[in-house]
DNA sequence: CGAAGACTTGACTTGAGTCAAAATTAGTGG
DNA sequence: CCACTAATTTTGACTCAAGTCAAGTCTTCG
């Protein structure tokens, strides 16, 4: 599916200021995030209104208590999105890593929580001065709706884990996920080796998972004599074959 | 930007508008599905190319054997969407009622199967029209990403479900989850009662909920028995309150 | 009616949860 | 840099919810 070849005011002046915002100039992820579908001009425009901000492991970023004030691209880190349960039941419907788009278009009630699983880099644009650009910038709301269609992909994925498959199985699949996104080199098909510090607390693993911290843990030992993977300091993770970890996947 | 639930501006116009097609004027879905958001020229290049098609309960609609074909807008029934684990297992993954839209926008191998879990009613409109029309229509695109958003929260409520909830309580959620979409008053805030056919057999409720059919069994004999709700003939079921089915819920 | 399939029920097993330490790691101030 | 504390993670013993296996019933439909 294309998008329409006319050219918008910003493209022409684009024409005029064919520089790349400074901002933008460094940016690590714009070719692969939502500005990646943005012209110079259009770049400029969206550039006008973000700013960096970073925040710590643990920051909540929207909740219930704090309505979305702004969207945001994640540049760095990991981004946590939970839902409650009345009783305190907590569940991790998703994860977010660079160049991830964080922000609910058009929102809802339908709250999800959403809290640095690391330190993390944000770059944000107010709530009011998105709207607009998406408006304006049909190749924005695309984006955005492929990066749903994304989410939606794997939440789906997710709930196949969630229903279906065993402790240990559940624990490989999640240190899986992980290692394809944080891994500096990207993909998971080039390289069979990883290395990396994993970005959740046990807690977080058990909640993503449906699982009890204990059980996380005891899978995780398994793993670990198993030879499947080394973990150094709680955190840091070597897998010597991703092969061999894919295989405890279910 | 902001969509709402209540007819666009454009469809209340169109009610007296004896242009629209023929075969969308009987429609009963017409303005709360995609094509609430079409004028009467939209509709009509639309209407050029759909069909309306019938299905009996268990007929796959769509898979990795039978790539998608069509969209389609479902009329009348219940549509089930599965992903399968290589050793067989199976999760629903997804439910579809009227007036929910089919099929995934810009086709990805990430496959879903799509099977009808009752007898259903669609209304089939060709891949390759479809997309042109999206192209064309940005208010389409646009009203397609709110599905798309719908769908995400669906699935995100839903991961809840199977990650924090007892196999009681998963019980109590699907019925009222079905008893919602499926009863004719719609809306499950007017009517405090229900009364339906499940579409769906034991093995898709275990399926869904990731339970085996013995224990979908159990505990629906345990509502039964508690007075939630009774059942006549396996399939058909009486809420007698709403209010109380829904504490049941977690 | 009779057979096939769908659903329920019962007895038993097991995977994951719970509760309770112990061990490791991270953080703090001297 | 090191002790000391707090937090996180691991390990162990035991329990229980849900799974498994095996009959039974009910329902549907030819």
């Amino acid at each position: 599916m294309h998008w329409g070849t006319q050219l918008s005011e910003a493209a022409r002046i684009d024409i005029h200021n064919s520089d790349t915002p400074v901002l933008c100039r460094s940016c690590e992820v714009r070719h692969k995030g939502l500005c990646g579908a943005l012209d110079a001009g259009q770049l400029l425009a969206m550039a006008k209104h973000t700013r960096m901000t970073r925040h710590e492991a643990g920051k909540l970023l929207a909740g219930e208590e704090t309505p979305i004030q702004s969207y945001a691209n994640v540049m760095r880190g990991v981004i946590k999105l939970t839902k409650v349960l009345e009783n305190g039941r907590q569940q991790v419907v998703g994860l977010q890593f660079a160049p991830d788009f964080l922000g609910r278009m058009f929102g809802r009630e339908n709250a999800v929580t959403a809290e640095a699983a690391s330190d993390v880099e944000l770059c944000e644009v107010p709530r009011a001065a998105f709207e607009r650009l998406v408006a304006e910038y049909p190749q924005m709301e695309h984006r955005l709706f492929g990066q749903v269609l994304r989410e939606l992909d794997e939440a789906r994925d997710w709930m196949v884990t969630l229903g279906q498959k065993t402790a240990a199985e559940k624990v490989a699949s999640l240190l899986y996920l992980v290692a394809g996104h944080i891994d500096p080199s990207t993909g998971t098909e080039t390289r069979d080796t990883a290395e990396f510090d994993l970005p959740l607390s046990r807690i977080d693993i058990a909640e993503f998972l449906g699982l009890t911290i204990e059980t996380v843990s005891r899978q995780i030992t398994k793993l670990r004599t198993d030879g499947v993977i080394s973990v150094f300091a709680n955190r840091h993770i070597t897998v010597p074959s991703l092969k061999r970890l894919k295989a405890r996947c279910g």
